[in-house]
DNA sequence: TAGATTGTTAATCGATTAACAATC
DNA sequence: TAGATTGTTAATCGATTAACAATC
């Protein structure tokens, strides 16, 4: 009999807790509530409990969670116990400033290499980084064991290049482009979109 | 008896149909059908329909949509059949690349100014924009009747930024600061931030 | 007409909330 | 002990899917 996996909607809301309960422990905090956390969050304390209590039993009646155990554990469910690289694709605008992004240190990520097909950036610096040609990208990617990559190219480009990066290993992409991308089901895939974002918030104003 | 109000969930999936239509349109295709596009985004055709369909019969038996048609009804519901003015907050890598990106064009947006707290950057050049000191921010956006405005300074300031937006006018807001905002019920507010995105996937990975 | 696809209803499925015993 | 807060159950609420009559 198979465990009941955690639903996905349960596993994003993770990383808000994370980042919630890092900002607290950064500011000398010690303990906090479900109640103090969904305040800051905008969820309810019902369901930060019952989120949490699907992996252990993290709190203590009475008093609440102790953020440095809490950190150690979300930190351990998610898999950012570690350090992963991550690749990057496209070295325009929003790739250098991913590449140069100080938003991951300490959250589980470290930018390993940035590649472009363009000649003119190919060999170029971008932060610490030599842009790599596309050309080699497979074969880098699996050498180095990437498993998380972000694509950065235009909308035409971008599926071709995940089917790239997959082949390659790859097994979760965040995607820059502004364009659906088809992945396999043992691969993860999330966009971010500006546009989109603004748009589900137009809806809302006169 | 009030109209009962459209899920915010159905409401977040209208950009992504547009999305989409739109890039078909671009391809010189005429008509679509809720299978075809259900395909594409990885959503039930039955979904799709039953989303649409709240907002009107845009659809024909036998047929499918009329792809001219529907772009022109979900930019209409969204409020994109106009262009939007969207003001940025914090000049670094993140505000640059922003402001000097392409893909607003066509979505309903235009960046209109860019604000910064650093001497250093105030009246030099990001695009064919002159970055304004945030001291005159409020006056400004408030003169210039900008709704909505996006974030990417450092965490500490962006609470005390997004309230001085809210000040002066804005009601949505999209926060590149890794930090949770706390924003009134008439403000809307989405956020990125990659690592977050990342790790609701780094969970799926071994 | 025959085939295709919509819009919509009812059934199913899943997520959130309320409430409270347990207990720190 | 008294007060606070967890973990969990059951109830509620909401979203998705299946199915099909309507109709192009």
């Amino acid at each position: 009999m198979a465990k009941k996996p955690i639903p996905d909607i349960v596993v994003g809301r993770l990383p808000q807790y994370l980042r919630s309960v890092q900002r607290m422990a950064a500011q000398g905090r010690v303990v906090t509530s479900s109640q103090e956390l969904g305040e800051r969050l905008g969820i309810s304390a019902a369901q930060i409990r019952k989120d949490l209590s699907q992996f252990g039993e993290f709190g203590k009646q009475g008093t609440g969670y102790q953020i440095t155990f809490l950190i150690d554990q979300i930190r351990h469910i998610l898999h950012v116990d570690k350090e992963w690289d991550v690749a990057i694709v496209g070295a325009g605008d929003v790739g250098s400033a991913l590449a140069r992004y100080k938003g991951f240190h300490n959250r589980g990520f470290r930018v390993a290499a940035i590649f472009d097909n363009d000649p003119e950036k190919v060999g170029s610096r971008v932060d610490s980084f030599t842009v790599l040609d596309t050309s080699r990208m497979v074969e880098e990617i699996r050498k180095a064991g990437i498993r998380i990559a972000m694509i950065t190219t235009p909308a035409p480009a971008a599926q071709e290049v995940a089917n790239m990066l997959i082949e390659a290993g790859v097994r979760a992409i965040l995607n820059y482009a502004p364009i659906s991308l088809n992945v396999p089901n043992n691969v993860r895939m999330q966009q971010i979109d500006p546009s989109i974002h603004l748009q589900r918030m137009t809806y809302y104003l006169d």
